[in-house]
DNA sequence: CCAAAAAGTGTTAAATCTACACTAAAAGAC
DNA sequence: GTCTTTTAGTGTAGATTTAACACTTTTTGG
């Protein structure tokens, strides 16, 4: 059987909030469950680690296998060890989060290996096994990290104004920021430039277009 | 056999720093391998991960019935998964880390069912495996806790004075601090009592002796 | 009583954070 | 074509936090 040569035992998986920003909404990716336990229930991405790589190395094989997305950073989250949160067998989970922009987000949703879907995370409800538990962790670690802008850069639009920059930000820490400290905050991050084009798109006041350095 | 009754196969274990201040210095506990890979030499404390139980409540008992210690709530720190860092089989570490105070540390070291040793986590050189970057990783998160007196509070020592108080915190931060402004920090915090006790021991001016609330 | 050692104590400047309100530009309605 | 509506864009003042810095007090030991 070509899982027992995977696997010692299914004993360690992966799980991965991949978040995307989307209409300017923080999304995770959900995929929903083809068999029991929790068949037809939406779950985040994962899958066992295989004896020969790294857990995060999992990850990005995961990610390759099934979405056919390349060259992330995963970021370590926590771990998931309760003996019944599978009731199959003992599953621990070491779970993972990453971002991923939108151009790669959007490509998601056509490949049909998997039924996938980008779902708005402060929408989500009841997710298979604890992975509600495994999501809000996430959520919150992300929060931390959301102005370190080193970190943020690979997952925000290329060219943004900074309305829509902030109704991102806004987005992902659930709050909202004024609008003034908010934008002498990223003057003072010293990563905005100003590309000179302004967003004709603008029904009212053109605002100007930004990129990060 | 024993022991494949109580792991399915010993993929996982919890790697644990647990760490104390003993005169006034960060130190890590240490125990000496006593069969190979890595006879003789130092390395954290650890142990496997049974199949009905959590990795945290797997430290819990690790540290129970290792050292006889009780009662202490672990910090997941990482997890250490290369292929190879184990070369007799596939061991995944869950890290933790956990800070006891100074009356137990010093029980520890009349036990002798395990070679062990608290040692200034500052002078450490080669530990056995990778034990050296779970310290490492560890040591950095506890920085970042230090000043969380709510959880620094159950490893202080239960009396102090403020030069001792700010000895132990350089010791962990590995850094000078400015006297007047550690004093103001802890001040701003709210959680000094003074005990109206002055420390006899001292030679020159009797310093005060302060609680935690 | 004098020297040495450690305890204890305030101020100032700089930086950061927070709250807050008006003007400018453009479109659409009439 | 002017008036209304909508969104972009901008500055200031007060509060808080951080960082740097030096002298006085107390006690011991010589």
């Amino acid at each position: 059987m070509e899982f027992s040569n995977k696997y010692e035992k299914q004993m360690i998986s992966v799980d991965i909030c991949m978040f995307s920003i989307i209409d300017n909404k923080l999304n995770v990716l959900l995929a929903k469950r083809a068999e029991d336990p929790y068949k037809n229930m939406w779950s985040l991405i994962g899958g066992g680690v295989y004896n020969d790589e790294t857990c995060e190395n999992a990850v990005k094989r995961e990610l390759a296998e099934k979405l056919d997305i390349h060259d992330i950073s995963p970021i370590l989250s926590s771990v998931f060890s309760e003996p019944k949160r599978d009731i199959r067998f003992r599953n621990i989970s070491i779970s993972y989060f990453c971002l991923v922009n939108s151009s790669i987000a959007h490509k998601i949703n056509t490949k049909k290996v998997l039924e996938v879907k980008w779902s708005e995370v402060y929408k989500i409800t009841k997710l298979a096994f604890d992975h509600n538990d495994i999501l809000n962790k996430a959520i919150n670690q992300l929060k931390e990290k959301a102005f370190d802008i080193d970190f943020m850069k690979p997952y925000l639009p290329k060219y943004f104004t900074l309305s829509t920059l902030q109704s991102i930000f806004e987005s992902i820490l659930q709050t909202n920021l004024d609008k003034r400290n908010f934008r002498r905050k990223l003057n003072s991050l010293n990563c905005l430039i100003d590309t000179g084009e302004k967003n004709e798109l603008d029904k009212h006041k053109k605002s100007v277009i930004y990129q990060l350095k």
